[in-house]
DNA sequence: AAACCTGGGTGACTCAAGTCACAGACAGCG
DNA sequence: CGCTGTCTGTGACTTGAGTCACCCAGGTTT
């Protein structure tokens, strides 16, 4: 599969050194489905521009659950790398990759030379902002949603029919599989779902909506 | 009071145009203590050194309760604006001077000029890896400690002696007046802290910190 | 002095969420 | 076919957190 970097990220085209002129500097890598990108304690040693494929980027509680923050999709780049760069805080996350996907791996010398375009540089503080608002979204609805409220929402978005498992659900709210199994039932009963084994099918995207976005009640 | 902003951001000293050259495009504000800087709805226009004072950012629910985000002290800016301009989305947050505070006005045009210095910006993307991380741990707090946990943590880390009352720790955690009472009683009963009208006496901060950072239990 | 307001304390109750302990269902495989 | 591992459903129970409805103390105002 080949992919042009340049029609992902618009502000590539304005940069220096040039991509083509990087060469070796810059070639895409492409890792399996469930590759372990970086961790909480570990750095990655670049920016990964993400060319195809999705990142998910989640935290873990000490104890079996963990919580989904936000994910990288095609013509985003990572940031919790940049983050252990400008600062020296270590992003404590995790980012691993759930189908296989390809990134190109940018040296932190060369993201900084790229820095000094403006393309780039608003197209880098922009995905800051973006995934800050993501950030104060998510401890919105951690601190003052219901489960259910956040479950409705996170099945919205993405089409009629998911291939999901409930642990997979639980980890992305941050919550155990119990609770998305009662949940998910009660909203089949609702004839809101149609539940089958790692599937669920979307039957009334209307009354989901409406749970989702209520906001005492 | 006079404040050398050079001082307090030093990536200021190489900044064009310069702090001088400026003049009235850059003069101090000072506001009292609790003007509400931005809110949810409106952006604010220019981004705001602050020099002087603090700013707590905080988010809040339908009902009520209110959880605060992050403080942003002086030699830090508010990001929120930034997310404004850098992207499109319009960061939902709410920005208070918890003391008077003041702040150095710099208008968009100047912002992305300055961008232009290195120094500026590592420092600028340096606050926004920051921020997220402060996000990040907020997040984890919010959905995997308990109640007391957080308090405990909120107690330390301010001297031994703080002046405040129930709500406003209430208003910091996201959580209501009675839980803090509560829990602050229980505190006492320990032997932990010393409790009076808007005051609040650490006794015992070994038993907090040990409290604050137990992981299961 | 009486009225009033703010901050704090508390008991009783409700409810959402998590835990534990299973049971059943289904898929793949030797 | 029967075994095994993963996925799902569910009942019973525990617990952390929030709500409601008060009460009280202490300072301020009138």
């Amino acid at each position: 599969m080949h992919i042009d970097p340049v029609a992902l990220y618009p502000a590539l085209a304005h940069v220096t050194p040039g991509l083509q002129t990087l060469g070796a500097a810059a070639l895409p890598v492409t890792v399996p489905k469930g590759s372990m990108l970086f961790n909480e304690g570990t750095a990655c040693q670049g920016f990964p521009l993400v060319l195809d494929g999705e990142v998910k980027v989640s935290r873990h509680s000490g104890d079996g659950r963990s919580l989904e923050l936000y994910r990288v999709v095609p013509g985003e780049l990572c940031l919790a790398s940049s983050a252990s760069l400008f600062s020296n805080v270590p992003m404590a996350a995790q980012g691993i990759s759930t189908r296989p996907t390809t990134l190109l791996m940018v040296a932190p010398p060369v993201f900084v030379q790229w820095l000094e375009g403006q393309e780039f540089r608003n197209a880098v503080l922009g995905l800051f902002a973006q995934r800050m608002a993501d950030l104060t979204g998510l401890i919105d609805a951690v601190a003052f949603q219901r489960l259910d409220q956040r479950l409705a929402a996170t099945l919205l978005g993405r089409g009629q029919s998911l291939a999901l498992t409930h642990q997979q659900l639980a980890d992305e709210l941050g919550t155990v599989r119990e609770m998305v199994s009662r949940l998910l039932r009660r909203f089949e009963r609702e004839g809101w779902v149609a539940l089958a084994r790692e599937h669920i099918q979307i039957l009334d995207s209307k009354a989901l909506r409406a749970l989702a976005t209520a906001s005492g009640n």
